[in-house]
DNA sequence: GTCTATAGGAGGATAGAC
DNA sequence: GTCTATCCTCCTATAGAC
């Protein structure tokens, strides 16, 4: 349930594909590669020679589906989200805008939802990995995934932040509570815990230990 | 107070220094730079060319000092673990294994000094966005960096989970409590809390979010 | 669509003069 | 201690044949 709703038509922003079938399956196979290549190397160190010969092309062959490395990792991006498990209710079109601007999903509900996620992301453990490693790296100047990942943190934040808002309004939620400081910690938790847990996999816990602490957060800004 | 303890003698580990008082002047510039530079780019994508040329010299100018690029970083590794503000009581020569035996701070005092390492850290963003995409590259295989970043993690995640459980045996913690869990969300807010601050300086406050943290798992855990 | 061949560059490191 | 000159490896990207 929590990674329902339908893949848009074409992701409006890309480039148009020409819609070989074979074609198709190849670029999802490169793009499949170079995640892998990425969760190992990041992207910057990371070699798209390596992912031509991982998927049996010489490098001018995968050139051809991608014609640069940045392009190859857009589209590594791109597939993120559309494959990523979405939150109930928020289709994968919706934009910052539209988030602040609609009804915010109930706090409890997004909370579930949360957890959900995270709980899915241990078993891929390598495209953990490599947007861990992508997070990091696109702080650095002029990197090409910089936009993306600010514009995705910053999703995150008003989700949570309007979300939590309105349980205030509903009274169900301490007024006491900064909205911006629960969602400041979710999401440094999250990314926080990631890092951690691909450091220590036998200590950590990803899923317990979020829940663990998503259980104590609701304890604590519930109202009565 | 919190950033006591003197530095030792020399740090034992390191290769011998020829001790020449001009030359320790231009290792520690180069550092400096190196430091600059790989906080910009993170260190695989850095240039030891351009850290060269910031600091005046040409590469073969500076290879003189440091013979590789790895043993740049980790001189400049180094330098983080002599620099950097240290748990009172704890001397820099702390290994884990004396942590683990030692007796552990009160758990307040290390929150506190958890407290003030963070709020220093608002100070120094450059040094906290080099070690952040530091900690995270150095997640990839065969990082030069990855046992430092491992080794200290570990010793975090004791200090913090020994702390905890000393509360607990004097009856000051809750013994529903998992000293292992606060230990991984402690370290975990922390490095996540960086990140984002990094990304949104304007809407992160680094050390008002992580003391309105602190301050709720305190209340949370504490007995009575 | 996929290849061979090749251009073009950057970066790390060494040899050896001063 | 610092330089010039050089080497070598690796990488992205293009040209053009099949």
């Amino acid at each position: 349930m929590p990674l329902s709703s339908p893949a848009p038509a074409s992701s409006s922003n890309s480039r148009a594909h020409r819609r070989s079938p074979k074609g198709d399956r190849r670029r999802q196979q490169i793009l499949d590669a170079a995640m892998q290549v990425f969760a190992r190397d990041g992207y910057s160190n990371a070699s798209i020679g390596e992912v031509a010969a991982q998927v049996g092309l010489t490098l001018p062959g995968l050139l051809h589906y991608f014609p640069s490395k940045t392009e190859m990792l857009l589209a590594v991006l791109d597939m993120r989200d559309q494959r990523s498990p979405r939150l109930q209710d928020y289709p994968q079109t919706l934009t910052l805008e539209q988030a602040v601007a609609g009804t915010p999903l109930h706090w409890s509900k997004l909370f579930e939802q949360l957890l959900l996620v995270n709980r899915s992301n241990v078993d891929i453990p390598g495209v953990i990995k490599a947007f861990s490693l992508l997070n990091a790296e696109s702080l650095s100047q002029d990197h090409p995934a910089q936009s993306w990942f600010h514009h995705r943190s910053e999703l995150m934040l008003e989700l949570i932040t309007c979300s939590i808002r309105q349980g205030q309004q509903a009274g169900e939620i301490l007024a006491s509570v900064d909205p911006a400081q629960i969602a400041v910690e979710l999401v440094s938790m999250m990314d926080g815990l990631q890092l951690l847990w691909l450091r220590h996999p036998d200590r950590v816990d990803l899923d317990g230990h979020f829940q663990r602490y998503l259980e104590r957060v609701q304890r604590t800004i519930a109202a009565c």
